[in-house]
Formats: structure tokens, sequence, C-alpha cells
DNA sequence: GGTTGACCTGGAGTGCACTCCAGCTCCTAC
DNA sequence: GTAGGAGCTGGAGTGCACTCCAGGTCAACC
């Protein structure tokens, strides 16, 4: 099964624009093309792009998912240092989810601190 | 009790440059001044400022947070607008936390994948 | 054979959130 | 009285990740 790079977008959430970009910083390998020049995904193409965006999704910055590309390149021999980088990654997500939890709790806070004034606003009117 | 510019970034998290920067674009209001023209941030001016930072660590951009600031100078009027904002990007945060734990659910499986191929590499070694 | 629509290229432009800089003023300590 | 350090201003520069554009090609349909 081959993709269009408009089909490419649709299935990775990409636009046709970045899907272009991303072949261009080398990010993902250049895919194969039809007699017209076209480029024609494979369904390894569309998982490695899946893949990517959900790498970007948790904020790996795009310096770090090409030396992650470049490593898978060069074949077997770099899993350990793939697996590395990942493991790495895994506690930065962790780290952030943490980090937007506590934040969450200060909103908590706040929105009560609001319902608390409505209270008292509305209590004030009825009194 | 006051605290001079540096002193105002340690606490805050932010850098000197940004909070010249937040005062420039409106975000905070202009602290006082000392006799000699520098600023003095008061106990609410840095109470603004942590929270502001709680609003940018979630994402909130700066264009909305500059229009919630300016709806707080309004005053209780504004309230329920406020209010209505938090709640908002409380629901924006939830789903972004939900989404990093969905992308945390397929690192997990890739790194669970890279430790099966070194546990086969070892074991092909030991075999 | 002409029009349409998807896709192509190289390169320029955008939006965001800072960050840095030159050249200045002030206060403090020696 | 002068050297050093913190802070001041307006404005320019940066890094990131796209996004857009002009001008062209190609295949298909009318």
């Amino acid at each position: 099964m081959t993709y269009s790079i408009a089909q490419a977008a649709e299935r990775s959430g990409l636009s046709i624009d970045t899907l272009r970009y991303y072949e261009r910083i080398g990010l993902v390998d250049p895919p194969a093309r039809d007699s017209g020049g076209r480029r024609t995904y494979s369904d390894d193409d569309l998982s490695w792009l899946v893949f990517l965006t959900r790498l970007r999704t948790t904020g790996m910055p795009i310096r770090m998912m090409r030396e992650y590309a470049q490593l898978r390149h060069r074949g077997a021999a770099t899993a350990g240092r793939r697996k590395q980088m990942l493991f790495e990654h895994r506690a930065s997500v962790r780290e952030r989810i943490a980090e937007l939890q506590s934040c969450l709790d200060v909103l908590e806070y706040k929105i009560a601190h609001y319902e608390q004034i409505e209270h008292t606003f509305v209590e004030g009117i009825t009194a």
C-alpha cells in the first residue's frame, strides 16, 4: 500500500508542507517517487511519521529527533543508544506531566477562589 | 517587602530581560521605582509573576495572558470572564496531560521493544 | 488540445517568546 | 574622585518549527 503526500499528511496529522520540510532537514528519508516524480509513501514511511509525531507531541526538539533518525539509519548497532534516548525522553515527559499536574492544582485552587467570590456576591444580592 | 529586578527574576524563575519584556507588552503593570529609577517589585507583583509563570508553563499563549491581565485590571466586574478563561484553560491542560500520557504509553511500548531486542541479542551471545 | 487539480522546487516569510546589545545613569566602596 | 556593578532604554537579533509563494510539471478528463 502506498500513499500520496496528501494521504500521508492526512494519516500522520502533519501538513503537506511539513512532510516536505521534514524530508528536507533529514528527519525522514526521501520516499519513493511514482513515474511522474511524485512522492509515494509506504506503510513503513507512514509508521515512522506517526512515531515522529508522538515524539513531537511530547516536546522532543527536531534536532534530537534527527539524531534519533540518524542512529536508526545506522542500523541495529545503534539500538542501545536509541533506547537510551527514549529512556531519557520518557523521563522528561514524566517530569513534564508532573509539572502540568502541579500547575493544574494551582488552577483548581484559583478557580475555587473565583467560585467563592461568586458565591459571596450572590449571597450579597439575596441578603 | 520589595525586590530588585534581579531578586524578582530569581523568585519568579523568569529572566531579568523577560521581566522587562513582560512589562513592555503589558503583561505586568510597571512596578514602582526607587529614587534612582530602578524597579522595585512588591509581594503582590511577585505573586502575579508567579501565577503568570504557571500559566506559561501550562502553555497559555502570551496573547491570552495579556487578555487575562487586562480583565484583571478592570476589576471585580470581570471576575466571571476570568473564571471562564481559567475554566477553559484547565480543560486544555487536562487534555494536554491526557495526550502526553497516551504518547508516554507508546514510548513505554517502544522501550519494551528495544529491551526485547537486547534480550534476544544477549541470548544469542550466551547460546 | 485546453483546462483543471495535485504535486513539484527553491527560497522567502511568519509567529512566538524571548534574548542580546550599545550606550547610558546611578549608587557604593575604596 | 573613580572604579565597579546593577540597572536603565530602545531597538535589533535569535531559534524554533513551520508555512507560504511563484513558477513550473504532469496526468486526466472534457
